[in-house]
DNA sequence: TCCTTATTTCGGAATATTCTGAAACATCGT
DNA sequence: ACGATGTTTCAGAATATTCCGAAATAAGGA
């Protein structure tokens, strides 16, 4: 694959905003090229063009597809397996989302859920800090199971929803500090 | 500060549940025990506390104040800084998604909409190689800018939509997959 | 089966992050 | 000003992560 400036430029920033997000720099770099590329790609290609191990390529999009944002494909002649990029942003926003509860949110609820039972048989801890390790179980457990409610909306009422939020935001801005100028009726 | 055996599992689940939210393991476990302790705590208290050097704690604090979740306070006949973990729940998801938005999401606006500019004089991208950074671009751009509008909302309007959400998801659920022992009237 | 090609695993090198302890710095009271 | 107390900075040690390349494994076709 043959990159031109700009590709590789966004290749490069990619990598560097996986890291912010938690992904590592080649998982994040592999993601951007299958996404620009918008063909499906096979992995020594994709190490020959980004330069790194045939083998960290390997390992990246074994991450990539737990992760839900590639998928494989094949060609008619071709035995290598290709890979695509997830193009719909909403949806590969919403793997992420689903993928980053999963490990991040559900084993902190279960670790907390496991404090507490615990607090039971401990008499050297206070009351106010259960409570307070209790609001922090359930706070999550709120928001997790909001999010599971909200998460399986078909896309065009997850829209309406969001417009709606934003609606109420503005409507409530307004009424909140009414010093603003306002000129713009849009955002920003 | 004396640490029962809870409290302690309580940190030490923070300090691993904090890698995975970005913060290292020490930022992690202090705000952790503030928030267990419910009380301000000076510097090298929570240092003894946690068996960690007093200048790692101090690195630390500086972090998380960046993230807004913990206050400076003062006791009255003591010189020491002391600090306090915020406590209500709402209000710190909401610093932590504020920081996050400020580090994640617009400098990888800005990247793109840098590669976008410049994309205007690389002869040797392709036109919908373009188009696909525009349009992520652009979904970065609604994101953020839903995100601002319905942040500044108070509280309870927040709620008051959040319910709205789960309420229509529970509604729409209901419609689509009628096999659940609700009589289905509706399908699609 | 055996040869060829594609993929994965894995030990350790390269790199990046986190943490420590000492020293520098700041602030207060006297 | 000086000492006492508290805080921050910083270089390098400790640790963790990422990456490479060789070797093992799988899978297809003759």
């Amino acid at each position: 694959m043959q990159l031109s400036p700009v590709m590789e430029s966004f290749i490069l920033h990619w990598g560097e905003m996986g890291s912010r997000w938690g992904l590592n720099r080649t998982v994040a770099q592999i993601y951007a090229l299958l996404y620009v590329a918008g063909t499906p790609l096979p992995a020594d290609e994709i190490a020959g063009t980004l330069k790194v191990a045939r083998s960290n390529v390997s390992t990246s999009i074994r991450e990539l597809q737990s992760w839900g944002l590639i998928a494989r494909t094949h060609a008619i002649g071709d035995r290598r397996d290709h890979f695509v990029a997830e193009t719909d942003l909403w949806t590969a926003a919403a793997r992420v989302a689903d993928a980053r509860k999963r490990r991040e949110i559900d084993p902190a609820i279960e670790a907390l859920a496991g404090c507490l039972s615990d607090a039971r048989t401990d008499d050297a801890i206070g009351k106010d800090a259960v409570a307070r390790i209790r609001s922090m179980h359930d706070f999550l457990e709120a928001a997790g199971g909001w999010y599971e409610d909200v998460r399986e909306l078909p896309q065009s009422k997850l829209e309406t929803l969001m417009k709606m939020g934003a609606k109420v935001a503005r409507l409530e801005a307004r009424a909140r500090k009414p010093k603003k100028k306002k000129k713009g009726k849009g955002r920003r």
